[in-house]
Parts: C-alpha cells; structure tokens; sequence
DNA sequence: CATGAATGCAACCTCCTGGTTGCATAATAA
DNA sequence: TTATTATGCAACCAGGAGGTTGCATTCATG
C-alpha cells in the first residue's frame, strides 16, 4: 500500500505538528521569527502565562526540534531552528502534491475507461 | 512588532497542526492520500481503534478544514481537502523565510556595523 | 416487513496536557 | 557576603482528548 510512505512521513512530523497545534507555542515561534535569542522571562513578559508555562512549552518546542536553547550567564537563550520548519513543509506539499496526482490520474482513468 | 503578522498566520493554522499532531489522524490523512473517497467503517478497518474513534477523529479533521463528507447511501464517503494543507504549507513556508532573512539581515548589519 | 449493514449519538472512563504555586539553585551586583 | 535576578524542579489541579461500550436510527435487501 502506498499509503504507508505518506504515512511514515506524516508520522515523524507530526511532533511538530502537535508542538505548532498549541496557540501559546505558535505564538512563541512567532516571537522567535524575528531571528534574534530571547530569554525565558523575556519570552513570558505579555505571554498571558507564566514564566514556568513558557519554559515547559519551550522544552516541547525544543523536543520536536523547532527551537534551541543556550545558556549564557544566569539566563537560558532560545532561538528558532528551522530545519525541523522546512521538514515539516514539504511534508505538507509532498501530501497535497500526491493528491493533486490522484486526482489527475482519477481524471485520466475516467476519460479513458469510461 | 512585526512578530504579529506571523503570529496570526500561525494562529489560523494552529487548528490544522494540531489535527495532524496525533499520529491516528495523520495516518486516516495518508490514507486518504490516495485521491478517492473511503468510508467510515473502511477507514475504521486496521486502523487499530473502534469506528466511534476514527469518527471522532475524522470530524476534528473536517473541523480543521482537511476533509470533507459527503452522504451516499447508507454510507458518509470522506476525502481529503488539501486546501488547508497548502495553506499550512504556505505558513511554514513564510515562518522559515523570515528567520532566514532576519538571519541576513543580522549577518549584513553584523559586517556593516561592527 | 424482517434482517443486516453503516452510521449517529450519548454516557462514561482514563490519562495527558496546560496551567499554577512554592521552593531551591546559580549567577550577577553592590 | 548579601541582595537580586533568572532559572530549574516538583507537586498539584482542572479540563479536555482519545478511547470504549451501548443503543438508536437509517438504508439496502430478501
């Protein structure tokens, strides 16, 4: 079954599915995009949450590979990584690409067979 | 703060990450992927959990806009609907070019001004 | 009409998630 | 050293998500 390659793509993915499906955790990566490092509590300050919510939000984030986190000095350093982004990206096009395929072949089939 | 843009971008597609962040969901997605149309009791068939729970599952996807139903018969025929999912796609897209701009940005400010 | 198949709906249960508070620890500043 | 700042860690709690069972309903079939 061809299904099972689709599959197996949308399954390593979808942690980051799941990390980017949480409101506050997609607002986080928004405030990451600018491509500077930010600090915890400067993450919290106007997150609506507490700093302790923001740091276990980071550690999913950090577990499915979207940000990274450096300490320097007293204070712990997060930064947006990509890879991860662009992974999970043509993960969604290979699906929608695969569909549109389906489809043309579907109209294919028809025209010819039917 | 530019930061707002992205954000609501992530925010409106917050509910399509989080449909395809459970691997029961995705697998119903890549299943799907083929480009006709399966019923409920099919779709239900090896996926290892009950009718009642795929669904489940397949009305959080149509609540996130992945798929759609239509009634035929005794039976609701599901297919995929990969307008969201290219919407999606296109999200992830603008996120990872942002941070690689915001990176040349840096590194052009870097060599510019320091 | 009687029967079986495909689905819908509701109640229920368990467990994880998102959030909090409280306290401990490490690092800067005075 | 003492005070302050930034963070880590653990316990705890409410609510929702994912799953199940049971029953009602609708459609096809004889």
């Amino acid at each position: 079954m061809r299904a099972r390659r689709f599959s197996s793509a949308l399954q390593s993915s979808a942690p980051v599915f799941a990390a980017l499906g949480d409101p506050a955790r997609a607002r986080l990566v928004a405030r990451l995009c600018g491509g500077g490092q930010m600090s915890i509590t400067r993450l919290a300050s106007g997150a609506g949450i507490t700093r302790q919510a923001v740091t276990k939000h980071l550690h999913v984030l950090a577990d499915a590979g979207l940000v990274s986190g450096v300490r320097r000095g007293r204070e712990q350093l997060w930064e947006l990584n990509p890879r991860q982004l662009r992974e999970a990206r043509r993960c969604l096009d290979t699906i929608s690409r695969q569909w549109d395929d389906a489809l043309s072949r579907l109209q294919v089939s028809l025209e010819g067979g039917g």
